[in-house]
DNA sequence: AGAGGTGCCTCTGAAGATACTCCTATCTT
């Protein structure tokens, strides 16, 4: 059976949950937590970790005890400790957690005072207004799981990270016309530029907070108010989207946008380094006992503690701050360093511009080279070209070549199909200067059947680089399951390459995975898969995700001039 | 429950705002 790392993460905080309702110690409840998110974070599987006899306790956070429940439950697919606490607590119990204002506390209080189980069970007892003599609640709270249950609020979407950037816009917009609002900056996974929010975190500064507070919550696309105080808001956009807002003086802006900005494990880390400093750290500041030592600026909170400057999209505590400390950040790779891009579509198959309008946008962005890598003909759905469209589209590239100012490359998105071959004959392979191989079918192949296909594909000498590794679009449809780091190896050992397509429902690879890649010394080409003379504003997002996965310009393949990119991909 | 220093023990993830009920639980990064 195949068990992926989130399955093992969701027993894990099953347990946590279920521990924390009993009451348990808390470090052990933390251990579990951390080990989910772990797992979560990890490119590899630990199925095959464990399949393989590898040492799961090398693993941050896993001793010999989690390692040994992680084995039990990718070889049988539960977990004993589980089924016992489940036969102490009912299974459904973590439902309640889901609801808003429910904590481990109070869900105890529930179950033990009023025997409640479920959603529904909970929902029928505050109807019937059994919920407000428990102590610790009354008639508000009552009301309060009511209304969330009705609303089915208490499962929070997450909305894609360029969907929240349209969401945000006429928000900031309204918010920046206001007169008290000095600086506003959108912080929290927003800024980390992570592929999904969940929230909008958004930070002002102004000496009038109260009445901006007014202000935000009168925005006409406000449909409910969940907390009102006097420094921050916290509501419920006409979208579904939450909004929090927290309004500080000026002098505090910098130590609140850093707070607001997370992620909270970096946070929490940071706080502890400047405890052993001996400074306390919030969002007011940087304080030396009550003295306030930097504030205003994150760069002069990140000076105040003793660290470089750190890049929102870094702040994950995934080794930045030892990182920071050790004078070894990254110098993180920007949208300008781009030189070209690998993956662009044209009329000729689904996209919607001309060769030369495509080549003209991309030259006006500054682009010194654009591959043309329309489909190939057994994606018909996309009007994929056979070897006589492409012979055509060749002879036209050649005129362009001649006239505009911007080097076309030749070159195709090519089926790879289930046995692993790819959907053209060679000798017109052998004419492209770049085979873009890409799985556009029977994503439900077994992981070692599917990684096999990419594989063999990776083999034929006219491969270039992996199109969108995963197949994955976000929130949609799951990646197509394969070994990354099995390809990532193979693809050093070939010489190809792997793309981060930049689309924003795509943006594959992950930042782990890309990470991995760097670690492995296989460059990556972030590249836009236009469909759209439009399409090229996504390369930035592209760079986001790079930039979460730590790549530097020399680790991004179209960074190099047109010569050395020619170079590269060349057949030896 | 893990990690680290020692052979079993100690320490381990910060800090504040808000809502709500009665003193703290929950939520947020």
């Amino acid at each position: 059976m195949l068990i992926h790392n989130a399955d093992v993460a969701i027993v894990f905080n099953q347990i946590a949950d279920l521990l924390e309702i009993k009451g348990d110690n808390p470090f052990r409840i933390r251990a579990y937590r951390n080990a989910a998110r772990t797992l979560n974070a990890l490119a590899f599987s630990v199925q095959t970790m464990v399949a393989e006899k590898s040492d799961l306790t090398e693993l941050p956070g896993i001793g010999i005890d989690l390692a040994g429940k992680i084995s039990e439950i990718v070889t049988t697919g539960t977990c004993a400790l589980r089924e016992q606490l489940h036969r102490q607590l009912p299974p459904s119990i973590h439902e309640l957690l889901t609801v808003p204002g429910l904590g481990p506390k109070r869900v105890k209080a529930l179950y033990q005072q009023r025997n409640i189980q479920t959603l529904d069970q909970l929902f029928n007892s505050a109807r019937n207004g059994q919920i407000r003599n428990i102590p610790g609640f009354g008639i508000r709270s009552e009301q309060r799981i009511l209304e969330a249950i009705r609303t089915q609020q208490s499962k929070k979407k997450r909305y894609r990270l360029d969907l929240a950037e349209s969401v945000a816009s006429a928000l900031l917009r309204y918010l920046q016309a206001l007169p008290d609002v000095k600086k506003i900056e959108i912080a929290g996974s927003f800024r980390r530029r992570q592929e999904t929010v969940g929230d909008l975190d958004i930070v002002i500064s102004s000496s009038r907070p109260s009445l901006v507070i007014q202000q935000f919550i009168q925005f006409e696309d406000v449909t409910q108010i969940l907390a009102q105080g006097t420094t921050r808001a916290s509501v419920v956009l006409r979208q579904g989207m939450q909004v929090d807002l927290r309004v500080v003086a000026s002098v505090s802006f910098g130590a609140a946008l850093y707070y607001f900005t997370g992620s909270k494990a970096h946070n929490i880390a940071v706080r502890v380094l400047a405890q052993k400093r001996g400074l306390k750290m919030n969002e007011y500041g940087v304080f030396s006992g009550t003295q306030r030592i930097a504030a205003e600026t994150e760069l002069a909170v990140f000076q105040a503690i003793g660290l470089p400057y750190i890049e929102p999209e870094l702040r994950e505590n995934r080794g930045e701050i030892a990182a920071a400390q050790a004078g070894k950040l990254p110098q993180l790779i920007q949208l300008a360093d781009l030189t070209g891009d690998l993956h662009a579509h044209t009329k000729a198959s689904d996209g919607r511009n001309s060769l030369r309008e495509m080549a003209m946008e991309a030259k006006k962005r500054g682009l010194s080279y654009l591959a043309i890598t329309d489909h190939s003909s057994s994606l018909t759905i996309a009007h994929g070209l056979d070897a006589e469209g492409l012979t055509r589209q060749m002879d036209e590239i050649d005129q362009l070549n001649a006239e505009l100012g911007i080097k076309l490359l030749k070159g195709c998105e090519v089926e790879i199909n289930e046995d692993g071959s790819l959907d053209l004959p060679d000798n017109i392979l052998e004419r492209l200067e770049i085979v873009v191989g890409a799985v556009h079918s029977k994503f439900g192949l077994s992981r070692e059947r599917q990684t096999k296909r990419i594989l063999r594909a990776m083999d034929h000498p006219c491969f270039t680089l992996l199109a969108h590794p995963s197949g994955r679009l976000i929130l949609e449809r799951e990646p197509y399951d394969v070994d990354m780091h099995q390809i990532i190896l193979h693809a050093r050992q070939r010489g190809c390459f792997l793309e981060l397509n930049a689309q924003p429902s795509r943006l594959d690879l992950t930042d782990t995975h890309c990470m991995m890649a760097k670690n492995e010394g296989v460059l990556i080409s972030v590249n836009s898969d236009a469909h759209s003379i439009f399409d090229f504003d996504d390369l930035r997002f592209g760079i986001a995700q790079a930039r979460r996965g730590w790549l530097e310009k020399k680790d991004v393949l179209n960074t190099l001039p047109i010569k050395q990119l020619l170079s590269a991909i060349s057949r030896p």
